[in-house]
DNA sequence: CTGTTAGCGCCTTCAC
DNA sequence: GTGAAGGCGCTAACAG
């Protein structure tokens, strides 16, 4: 099956609307773009003219002479990973406010093709770009010598003279055992992910650091080894038996937590009752869905999108000295019934 | 924290090499493009000077002459849904593979910002765009006037004078039972999602016949609500008092499914040798994390993705008559322990 | 108030 | 084989 017309040209330009509304391109200009001084009626006349024709502002011939494009790049390494698309969201969202808009490039673990994508969006002339990785350890720099500002989210630049915007993993650490000891548990153990994450370190030396700080030891060691729902049940069960006596269990995501709640469930452990259980990532279809609950740390990855995309923003087009360094953005305690029990 | 300079500025521009090298700008351009003739020595000067001054062309410049910018708007409802990223994984990647780069915009399922982002994409001539909508209902035109080709796809057009790519969900309907029955089951039942989502229907459309070309019925109705887990067990729950009998149960999504197998489990029936239960989706972390492992129905989203793309990146700049109408793309069934036990 | 002129950076005829 | 000139669509000085 076939439409009959392939799709309308791409409307009049400025000049056809210039000699429709019978006067010069200039005085189009300005009537269209509120500049200068104009007559109420030419500038009428040529609005009518415009109007008519569908006339609208070519970006590219702007951009070309004005040399701000109002484009960002967005460099992600890894479009799969779920902490990259919130981020996503909040960054299309500040900039579409300001008119700016989006290139989405995604290396997709690839240092080739990053570098391939980097130079396609000096190409297009970009007027800036976030870099995003899918973990939270240092990557290698796009450089100094890149001529447009750049901004590297979730995963810091391993230069400290870039700016890098990245969640606050320890203190989301502290968070899990202080909320913890805040329900009256004292006996706590520590789940979590793979040890070659830098979130995964992290989130641990935050979760001993709230225990020395209270007086407290973990109950075992840490538990290592991957992200998985499966590691978190075979990992309670592990658990259980060696220190039956643990009141609470701090996993380092909510998958995690997920499978810890399926073991402590077959075990015939209550929860929050006998076992309070804390995930990580508040990840709504997990925790939302999860027997009961699950209470979890939220990264607020949509606001450091934001967060990022506004300071491209400030930046971008002006040549002041720009901020440098690894900011570590705060992160947010979701409480649910598997820490507080529902009355 | 500051660091000390503002980023180089970008590079030099054609007339530069062109000087550096002691040509004309005439002659610098088809030097680096390869056209024209051009002695072999002046080629060389020109590709040294080029390659000292760091020079990359101007995308823009050359994009308003051209009256092509190889670049293309992705309008989508709503990136949260989960569907829509891996489409948009395999539109990016099929399109970074023939040098164009995607816009990205989020109209957040508000129409009057989609019209502001499709005036915003025509302003900067992309030379197509896809829609990607988070359902697979049928949704309203862009209209037949926009200058540039339009896929739509996940959520079809309503106007059969636009192409749309959607997963056959009928096939996939189908698929289930079918896969059910090779498995010897009989007495089987069906738990999906929200009644007014196309999907839900078209899915159960597809089980009804399925079991009808098998001379079968289907035990008990459909049972629809949400798309969440909470629904898969309280569903499982009646279902198992009302047909004790059933040997199967098609689920309209993974998640749903989880909440099936979790109340199985309460229960003691054994997966799959009690009852067989199979999902929809393939969304990993839930299907092979689900003890068993969940069977689902994968509907190629990212190959849905590169096939819109593909489809656009054929008419982008040509008159041709563009092919119309909607395409239902095949389903795909992967088979895990929840329908067939593990030796 | 309005129009003319000069580009932004690049490519493509055309003469030489 | 090389260079000069025109123009893609638009804006920012300037004159008039």
């Amino acid at each position: 099956m076939h439409s009959g017309q392939p799709a309308a040209p791409y409307p009049a330009t400025l000049n056809d609307v210039a000699k429709v509304a019978g006067v010069s391109l200039a005085t189009a200009s300005k009537a269209i773009n509120g500049r200068g001084d104009v007559a109420e009626s030419t500038r009428k006349r040529v609005l009518d003219a415009a109007e008519r024709l569908g006339f609208t502002p070519n970006q590219l011939a702007r951009s070309l002479l004005a040399g701000r494009t109002h484009t960002v790049g967005l460099l992600t390494s890894d479009l799969e990973g779920r902490f990259v698309i919130p981020i996503l969201m909040g960054a299309e969202d500040a900039f579409g406010a300001g008119q700016v808009n989006v290139f989405l490039c995604d290396a997709r673990g690839d240092n080739i093709r990053e570098q391939h994508h980097l130079k396609a969006l000096l190409n297009r002339r970009v007027d800036g770009i976030i870099v995003v990785g899918r973990q939270t350890d240092p990557r290698p720099s796009l450089g100094q010598n890149v001529p447009v500002p750049v901004v590297y989210a979730y995963a810091p630049s391993e230069d400290p003279a870039d700016l890098s915007l990245t969640p606050d993993n320890e203190a989301g650490g502290r968070m899990l055992v202080e909320h913890l000891i805040s329900c009256g548990r004292t006996r706590i153990a520590h789940i979590t992910g793979d040890p070659a994450y830098a979130a995964a370190q992290d989130r641990a030396r935050g979760v001993h650091d709230a225990l020395a700080a209270a007086g407290l030891e973990l109950h075992g060691e840490v538990m290592f080894s991957d992200w998985s729902e499966r590691w978190g049940r075979d990992a309670a069960a592990m658990l259980l038996e060696q220190h039956p006596e643990v009141d609470a269990i701090a996993c380092g995501s909510d998958q995690i937590a997920r499978g810890v709640l399926d073991t402590l469930r077959d075990l015939g452990r209550q929860v929050p009752e006998d076992v309070a259980v804390i995930g990580y990532d508040n990840w709504e279809v997990l925790t939302t869905n999860a027997r009961p609950e699950l209470t979890s740390i939220d990264a607020n990855l949509q606001q450091l999108g934001r967060e990022a995309a506004r300071h491209l923003f400030k930046v971008m087009g002006t040549s002041e000295p720009r901020p440098a360094g690894t900011r570590y953005l705060p992160v947010r305690l979701v409480i649910r019934g598997s820490t507080i029990a529902r009355r």
